[in-house]
DNA sequence: TGTACATCAGTGAACGCGCGTTCACTGATGTAC
DNA sequence: TGTACATCAGTGAACGCGCGTTCACTGATGTAC
């Protein structure tokens, strides 16, 4: 056991050290914005020399890639807690819940917001970044999940579009119907176009364009959100 | 005539140098992205020194500014066009024609789409440019517009929640009384709501967070789309 | 317990880069008599 | 028509800045006998 006690001393620093990284650059994303990570920046603010780092991320943009995915997973459990805070006979509740986990992340910290949904950094190019794909993947199944609650009553108020499963791609339909077989490809539209319909408002009002006109940005989002469960025709949620 | 003529010449001149500027400037932006407008790189492509740009504009933010305003005076003017396309009997063919123009608009340059409404450009931080903001007025009005076509049939539909004027920015709400008195402030906010719902899946799209999941945004958004018009009350466009 | 060696976190200095902005200037274009 | 002057677009060089990244190195921490 003493053995390999002192590397794992250095194996906990080194992730304490990287946490710290971590720690730092959301500092700084949250205080000088999203368009000011660098390197240098964290460097100066760990006391540490910029080369350092190099020995914890290959390059700016993985450390990028690292924070996207962390911000998102977080996101992801947020939302799949929400969903699971409300009991299932309550699916307008359920709904609500989860969007209003989705909008109280954005307003407290804009900045996080557009790290995922936004330009990130400049020169980033986001490199397909398996985690971040993964929280995505559990925040669009968080959609999908209500939908399936809803679709008794959301199925004969879908518009007269057809969709078919070819108009998804394999991937996602395939998951989809693997998780809720009884479920028609419009139903997993729907899903997605939940996820627009919460994600509009609020992408408008974290880049400002909402302040010129409305004051309580919340009652507007809110009042979204309950026409949106009216149109799934859930009745109001059991408050 | 002749005597003011060379006097003429010379602001012909500078016109169409300014023009080329931001020509120049918009190539870039679609080209490299928005995140990599420069001084230096404008200067570099006209054949002029940086410093020479500084006749022109001020500084790098004031031709950001002056661009945001280009292209979102150009987007509101489509819509408002997009509009006056449909006859005032035909709300719904109203609604989706401006929604497409929306739509179009984003997908054609979705860099003119991240100027606008995405982080513009890294050090940039906006500073209240007046003709971006009768822009971003004008296209609200369209929305207003829209809704008070549509209000009849809309505003029994509308979610349990009562808006009061004091919700809306003074503003906004002074010059909605003014040219629609019938209207409510649920009608005004509703207008907002229907901005938010079609911001939604295009940002989204923009960004790239739709491509994992469906293979034709277009269908979904005009699904959704459709969707709004039949929470609005109102029956398909005469197509 | 003590010594010889290996690992590895972090240093310090340098690389080349592109940026926004300023400023004294040149030389062509236009103006006034 | 011709000359002296004013305007003004654009030059060229420099300023200071911060960035990402590389690399030979030091010195402390851990390992093996």
């Amino acid at each position: 056991v003493t053995t390999d006690a002192p590397q794992r001393r250095r194996d906990r620093l080194r992730a304490e050290t990287l946490a710290e990284i971590r720690a730092i650059a959301f500092r700084q994303v949250r205080q000088e914005g999203v368009g000011s990570i660098s390197l240098r920046g964290i460097a100066r603010e760990i006391g540490m020399t910029p080369g350092a780092l190099y020995s914890y991320y290959d390059t700016r943009d993985a450390l990028v890639d690292a924070m996207i995915a962390d911000v998102y997973t977080a996101l992801a459990e947020r939302m799949e807690r929400a969903r699971e805070s409300r009991p299932a006979t309550d699916p307008a509740g359920r709904v609500l819940a989860v969007a209003k986990v989705y909008r109280d992340w954005a307003i407290a910290d804009p900045e996080e917001f557009r790290l995922v949904y936004g330009d990130a950094v400049p020169g980033y190019r986001s490199s397909d970044s398996r985690p971040a794909a993964e929280a995505e993947h559990r925040a669009c199944a968080v959609f999908r999940d209500l939908v399936a609650e809803s679709w008794p009553s959301a199925s004969s108020r879908q518009p007269p579009i057809g969709w078919r499963w070819a108009d998804l791609t394999s991937d996602f339909a395939r998951e989809a119907r693997a998780v809720h077989p009884e479920l028609p490809p419009e139903a997993i539209a729907l899903a997605l176009r939940i996820w627009g319909r919460m994600h509009g408002l609020v992408a408008l009002e974290v880049y400002g364009h909402l302040v010129p006109q409305v004051r309580s940005p919340a009652k507007l989002f809110r009042t979204e959100m309950l026409d949106l469960c009216q149109g799934l025709g859930l009745s109001g949620p059991a408050d």
